[in-house]
RNA sequence: GUGAGUGUGGCCAAGCGGUUAAGGCGCCAGGUUGUGGCCCUGGAGAUCGAGGGUUCGAAUCCCUUCACUCACCCCA
């Protein structure tokens, strides 16, 4: 029996499936240069009351999912569940406000969660996120909405839904809340447990509930894109309209709320159309225009997205999308005899020295079990050295696609491999 | 935290109380003397997730435990 596994929730990403990041990786780099998101990276583990107070205490993130620990020296720290908050202390901790606003920042990066896995979620996850600091303009809400869509497009990914709400500012929001618990408590009898707790310490979140029970009472419920302040129902129909300008077509969804309690004003997700149960949201954001303050900075808006990296890829390959291979090694080096090797293992550093990829041939093998060796590794080329070759000072340098071959000086077979 | 399902060599997988636990993929080696991808032959590799129990006898039955998977809650 094998004594250690990859903890619980957790995978190591192995190489037939780095085709897929690199993907990714890259559609990524190209849509950031193209808005002028740069990128930043912040620690894994940051103090734990940054995420306490930004995220909000009666998150489940924080009630319940958060790798927190003590250091030797005392800190409580805790392995980043969620990309925002770090960024922000970032901007703050560096006088990012100096810089010109808004500040357009872009991250990549593992997300630890507690939680009990299963398809599409995990306890160390990666998110690719982006952040534009500094600014309420709409047009930064609907930028942010529209590269999310761009870059889901880019990968290939079809059939996705964009659901957009309006949940207020602290101005407005306080008046709505009234009137959704106002409608709830009378509605106490009907509602689940947990919603029952929820009206207590968070009621936004009752729109969330998906109990059959309280389904229909959701429909009914007050709206919040109806109780919004002026301001906030400019910014809103400013958004929509940029939303509209850029051919983006959203669903107004009163029920979108969004899990974590910074968020103001604009709050959206994008999930793939047709797939059922909860947790197959790609990606998601919002505006959080009060947490650079209630983190010790001074106010300062914002508005960002993120998204799972493995469910981008879980629902690339469930779409059947064909990812660009990674490049194979070239050029296979067998020898026969030691006398060979010592010539093969020269060889091979001059070519890698000449930036040829080379694969020297293991142990001291038949002839036949190196080029079964290098057919299996997908070498496009092989270089043969027997006695005949050692003798003549020559290679043999074989095709491996075409199944041809000649004999070749080395040099001769450097400048090909070189073409 | 709750519910359901599954655990047999690296992977897939038969076997469901009775002698040395099929098969396929993969790996290694051969198929005459220095050559791959197809085919053929052979080989290595399993304390049948772990612990306990029932039995003359268990991978097969019972209990416990662990892990994995899926779903719920919630999120990416």
């Amino acid at each position: 029996m094998i004594l250690y596994q990859a903890p619980r929730g957790t995978s190591d990403i192995l190489p037939h499936d780095q085709a897929y990041w690199r993907y990714i990786e890259e559609t990524v780099a190209d849509i950031c240069r193209l808005y002028g998101y740069q990128r930043i990276d912040t620690p894994v583990f940051e103090d734990s009351g940054l995420f306490v107070r930004s995220i909000g205490e009666d998150t489940d993130i924080v009630e319940k999912e958060m790798y927190s620990f003590n250091d030797h020296g005392g800190d409580l720290l805790t392995l980043r569940p969620e990309g925002t908050a770090p960024v922000c202390r970032a901007y703050l901790e560096h006088g990012m406000h100096n810089l010109p606003q808004p500040v357009r920042l872009y991250y990549i990066t593992p997300i630890f969660r507690y939680e009990r896995p299963q398809a599409g979620r995990f306890r160390q996850h990666w998110q690719f996120g982006f952040e534009g600091l500094g600014s309420s303009d709409p047009a930064l809400d609907a930028e942010v909405i529209e590269m999310a869509c761009v870059l889901y497009r880019r990968l290939g990914l079809r059939d996705t839904v964009l659901k957009l709400n309006s949940i207020g500012c602290r101005n407005c929001r306080p008046q709505y809340l009234k009137c959704l618990e106002e409608y709830y408590s009378k509605k106490i009898d009907l509602l689940c447990p947990d919603c029952k707790r929820r009206l207590e310490r968070n009621t936004l979140r009752l729109l969330d509930c998906k109990q059959e029970s309280c389904m229909p009472l959701t429909e009914q419920a007050p709206k919040s894109s109806d109780s919004l302040c002026a301001e906030c129902q400019d910014h809103f129909d400013f958004l929509k309209k940029y939303l509209v300008i850029f051919d983006l077509e959203f669903d107004l969804d009163h029920r979108l709320v969004r899990g974590l309690d910074y968020y103001t004003r604009t709050v959206f997700e994008i999930q793939p159309l047709g797939e059922k149960g909860a947790q197959t949201t790609l990606g998601g954001g919002g505006r959080y225009d009060d947490l650079m303050e209630e983190i010790g900075g001074r106010p300062t808006p914002g508005v960002g997205f993120a998204t799972g990296i493995e469910r981008m890829i879980l629902n690339i390959k469930r779409q059947g999308i064909v990812v660009p291979p990674l490049p194979q090694p070239t050029t296979f080096v067998a020898f026969l005899g030691q006398e060979a090797k010592d010539k093969a293992v020269g060889y091979v550093a001059q070519m890698r020295r000449e930036g040829i990829g080379a694969i020297l041939a293991s142990g001291n093998r038949s002839l036949k079990a190196q080029l079964r060796h290098a057919n299996a590794l997908g070498a496009t080329s092989a270089i043969i050295i027997g006695e005949d070759e050692l003798r003549d000072g020559m290679i043999v340098w074989r095709d491996m696609t075409r199944s041809e071959q000649q004999r070749l000086s080395f040099e001769d077979a450097l400048k090909r491999l070189k073409k």
